[in-house]
DNA sequence: TATGAATGAGCCTTCATTCAT
DNA sequence: CATGAATGAAGGCTCATTCAT
């Protein structure tokens, strides 16, 4: 009974996934998803009192499907420069595998606003950074393996390339997937490190 | 009186970006385009008969504006790397100066669709990789300055950081900027010249 | 158990009363008073199969605790000018000290409503100007002490002013109230006796 | 042409108010005055930003009504019982034919609410009491023909008669009014009088 | 007896578009 | 050229009610 509770919330929220990929944040309405969940409008609203609410919720079920993706490939790995390489390898083949759910947060982080016209996601979670820096900083200060750069500014380079990985990619190629994946971690590997 | 006409018609497409980059393309209505421009919705119609057509004015009036900035600084240069410096330079200093026309852009092309919901810049333009892969080719082929990396690939990597940085920079520091720009030139340098 | 559930019906009807004086009887939904009693919305129409229904009960609820008031006051006096006293002063007293369910006798009665847009307590119970024109016609015409005047008119002029009353005094300064008691019982008092 | 801009408002306004008298404050949909005036629903709003902004025009409407109705009685007369019995007459002589309007205003100011419950018009409008007040005054002040009572508490008390016989009275039977008329106008005329 | 789930209608509002002037 | 008027569709949301458990 719980069981079912929770899945239903769930099949709304991987519809409205499904509907914002296709059709767009803007033209996701309660009644399009509803359509698609085959349910009537007001189960929707009965789950998600508002439709910011269910945003949310496609948010955090789209990041919470990425976490433990990326934590898998990290723990593998020991010097600064096989950590990055992992990072963004671990991070790249998530996106190219969930491409769904990565544009379905980039679809409702750039467009979902307040009444008033501000962005709901307008301050961006540094946080995210963090990891990159952390790498950057073992190579340079620990290792001394990394040139002299600034970690944030490298860290939002890095991220630029991750997500825009999202909406690039249309033809799921597996040979261009991992061709792209090897040239960009290579890419990174060579900006990064100290040349002898 | 035809200079008017062409006034008025460009004072609106201003007004039109001025009004996407503040409350996004979903909200900008013509409705609210009219008012900031200080007309009637009537005049929006008369000028642009749809919606789509204003849409494809302002994104056509945004590029207009960064490609003689982008050329200024390319003619100066020579080497492979030079050039590539220059590109990377040129685009971040007119995105940094021109947020509003970037922000623009980004709003429009990923958020206009048909009626049947398919984007309606959905085809992206492999053009705007040309000049990047030109470059490196000739660094490669040419001069053989630049180390062996897919040129296509490095191309999509370049402008997604490019492209990023008008959403991600909001304070206006002038420092940050020029320390932004640099590292960000230093960053694809190290990536993409070939190492003795 | 049985007292158990005669005790959610009023604990209900109390709570009603309470959302509807609150914030009107258009937004005394279910909803609204469920949360308010803490109850599930589905407890609200188990016990009151209706909306109607439950605002009926709210009625009966609010005028049974009107009755005992009003009688207590009026068994203790004699003449028609004491009896006419007594009764506006403990109508008042009462609507003072219990504004709450006047408020809400009031919201529900001229606002609820059948389907086709007929008020449900459209016809006016005129038993309610029984008591009073019983009054009026010991004085006029018993005892000869009040002046010729129409007794259901006046009636209504008595209970018009203690009716608006509940909605008209807000501050609960009882100086004020005694004041205004006095005030009105002198008033009625003059208009309705003969002069020497 | 702006003639009939300033008529259509007026008949959608008059719409409304007919609408509302009908079925109620929370009946009278836009939809339902749209349906009355035989309009589109969107010309209402067309017309009227708001709900709150038409109904706010429904009040002004009504009262702009009343006030020359009742400025026309005043100025004849020269007492203070002349004036008083002027003022009742004449105000109540207004709501007996004009309930519509009466009873528009009744609805709206007692149910119109903000988003979070509160009355709109919950502030009592304390300067329709000023005439009688004045009225009050000078008869008890200056003239020395009335005997001691509160003017404000008295004003009140006038006002709830005449307010209440907005709702109070149905048949429109004509000597019933003038029967009604004249004992309300004798009721505060014994109320108010000092007796020898 | 009690509850959560689901429904479908209705409401207010926004909006792109059309049209007569 | 320009405008105000009007339309009709769609969106988000609230809500009374029904139903299975």
């Amino acid at each position: 009974m719980k069981n079912e509770k929770i899945n239903r919330r769930i099949q709304i929220i991987e519809d409205a996934i499904q509907v914002i990929v296709e059709v767009g944040y803007t033209n996701a309405s309660i009644g399009n998803i509803a359509k698609r969940a085959g349910v009537s409008k007001g189960v929707v609203t009965y789950h998600f009192s508002n439709k910011e609410e269910l945003m949310r919720a496609v948010v955090e079920h789209s990041y919470a499907m990425a976490i433990p993706f990326m934590e898998k490939f990290m723990n593998e790995s020991d010097s600064a420069q096989a950590l990055l390489r992992a990072y963004i390898e671990s991070n790249l083949r998530f996106i190219f595998e969930h491409q769904k759910y990565v544009r379905a947060i980039i679809e409702v982080v750039s467009n979902a606003r307040t009444d008033d016209g501000e962005l709901l996601y307008k301050e961006e979670d540094e946080s995210i950074y963090e990891p990159l820096i952390e790498i950057f900083k073992l190579g340079q200060e620990v290792e001394g393996s990394f040139r002299d750069f600034c970690p944030i500014i490298m860290a939002k380079t890095v991220r630029s390339v991750i997500d825009s990985m999202g909406t690039k990619v249309v033809n799921n190629d597996i040979a261009d997937m991992e061709k792209t994946i090897s040239e960009i971690v290579d890419t990174f590997d060579f900006a990064t490190r100290k040349n002898s």
